[in-house]
DNA sequence: TGGCTGATGCGA
DNA sequence: CGCATCAGCCAA
């Protein structure tokens, strides 16, 4: 079943996000077919969030999508090189976001290897935030991507993670953000192969 | 096996 | 100027 516009639209950005483990991610791109099982995400929560580009509510082109009703892809560049995608959540004005850092490549293999010019499957196929748009197609284009479309979106396929195999730890890559980088909103399913980083 | 570094574009 | 990254390099 396609997530509908509800499930993103709910106010608690670090409850989806630990929702979304389990969660399956699939793009049509370029008339490719791929995806696979969300297997690691991030929370980023508003205002109140100094890891987050919407900090004290920064409103700027490129953070404008934040403030739509959940739903929506933010898709922004990071080092000059990276595609990171983020599913906005919570209600209009509220800018909320999932960062996706991590899937279990499931279908479309072939394409996958073919973008990350990668011979034979390996954890690194998809693992990471960045070469995971790589893998999947997803670059600054699909801003604003309607994710109840048929171009990007997720879908719930009965999978539950059970609670002790999911690991809840601080986010990647925000030493910047003070206190904000300790806080545990970081999720990955405990075991997985597929997740970026032990 | 782990730490360091360069690549690279744009937002603030 | 520094970033929600990654791969390749080198030392050990």
């Amino acid at each position: 079943m396609k997530l509908p516009r509800e499930f993103y639209t709910r106010p608690n950005v670090v409850q989806i996000a630990q929702e979304l483990l389990g969660k399956y991610l699939y793009t049509t791109i370029d008339g490719m077919l791929t995806g696979g099982m969300i297997v690691e995400t991030e929370a980023y929560s508003g205002e109140n969030d100094r890891a987050c580009h919407a900090h004290l509510n920064r409103r700027t082109a490129r953070t404008e999508i934040m403030y739509h009703e959940g739903g929506v892809a933010y898709v922004y560049l990071v080092y000059g090189i990276y595609n990171l995608f983020n599913i906005i959540t919570n209600i209009e004005g509220r800018a909320d976001a999932v960062l996706v850092r991590a899937i279990e490549p499931e279908i479309g293999l072939e394409e996958m290897l073919l973008r990350r010019d990668m011979q034979t499957i390996k954890p690194n196929l998809t693992a990471g935030p960045g070469v995971m748009s790589i893998a999947l197609g997803i670059t600054r284009k699909h801003y604003g991507e309607d994710l109840t479309g048929n171009t990007i979106w997720l879908e719930d396929k009965g999978i539950t993670i059970p609670d002790e195999k999911i690991m809840t730890v601080p986010r990647i890559g925000i030493d910047y953000a003070g206190d904000d980088a300790l806080l545990p909103w970081r999720f990955y399913v405990k075991g997985n192969k597929w997740v970026s980083r032990k």
